[in-house]
DNA sequence: TTGTGTGCAAAAGCTTTGCATGTTG
DNA sequence: CAACATGCAAAGCTTTTGCACACAA
């Protein structure tokens, strides 16, 4: 089985994600709790996107023992070392995505079916750079997200 | 009194959106009400940003009778034939403002105090063109915002 | 007159909070 | 063992929905 290469003990990005997130509770003096790293390793164990009562089911379907509240704690957790990114795709539901070794990119969003692609553009950050500097802002950090609608594979645009 | 010149029945851009207005309405078959027409020039006279519930607050103040529904309703309508925008600054609270007569801008928030700033760069519709040609998508609006701290001007920052 | 729009209140959906219990440091 | 984190459930907030009544076409 290839596969178990990238079982749970031997994924090197697992190992290195689990290092950050504890240099960043013992930094703050925030306990390292078993529901912590449990809802990290879920995290890093999926792909795409997800909102945190997905997050939730998900893991109690795995018969974790965890509750709403420790999720969203940990995901804020999480956002604040930059672990994860929070994302807001037009609606009133926050959408979650792993962080760590992909670099920085941008999404397009089809308002028909929601399918979600993602894009690099460097002018974003000559943008930022400048508006920072013209408009005496420190930024931090940006959202950047093009709607539209993907027609021929859309699978709600043909209906 | 100078300002008598924009009051209701003077101000030219407030009939210009009525106008826009009144044919949306028509062209749907939506009904001429006198709420959605009171709702659109509360909108029209105020400045900045605002969310549902400043809008309807603001309405019963002023004694008209109106619903937070026919205030919901109203905005999604406005938004649709683009006399409104709608966004969401980083929070669970939809956000608008009155767009008509104002060119295309992108925002930069302070996440300290909250405080909004108007931007506009031509780069970001060249990214909207280049991927939606890569990525085979028909981009209908985008959303950009910038977030980082006002520093000298913060009234938060220096706590 | 007919059916859409409205006000009101209740419900829905996401997120946060309070409290008693459990567990880390 | 003291403080913090957790689970659970209830509350909070924004937005949507159901229903009876009003009114635009």
């Amino acid at each position: 089985m290839s596969n178990m290469a990238t079982s749970k003990n031997d994924d090197p990005i697992l190992k290195e994600v689990v290092n950050i997130f504890s240099a960043h509770l013992e930094s703050h003096s925030f306990r390292k709790t078993p529901e912590r790293y449990a809802i990290l390793e879920e995290i890093y164990r999926r792909d795409d996107h997800f909102d945190a009562e997905a997050l939730y089911i998900h893991m109690k379907n795995q018969n974790y023992r965890v509750s709403r509240a420790t999720v969203y704690n940990t995901l804020e957790l999480l956002v604040n070392c930059d672990l994860v990114k929070k994302h807001q795709f037009g609606k009133n539901l926050a959408q979650y995505e792993k962080s760590y070794g992909y670099k920085q990119h941008d999404h397009l969003i089809c308002v028909d079916c929601g399918k979600v692609l993602e894009f690099c553009d460097p002018r974003i950050q000559q943008i930022k750079n400048m508006m920072g500097d013209l408009l005496k802002f420190q930024i931090t950090h940006h959202s950047l997200n093009l709607y539209g609608r993907c027609d021929g594979a859309c699978p709600k645009t043909a209906k």
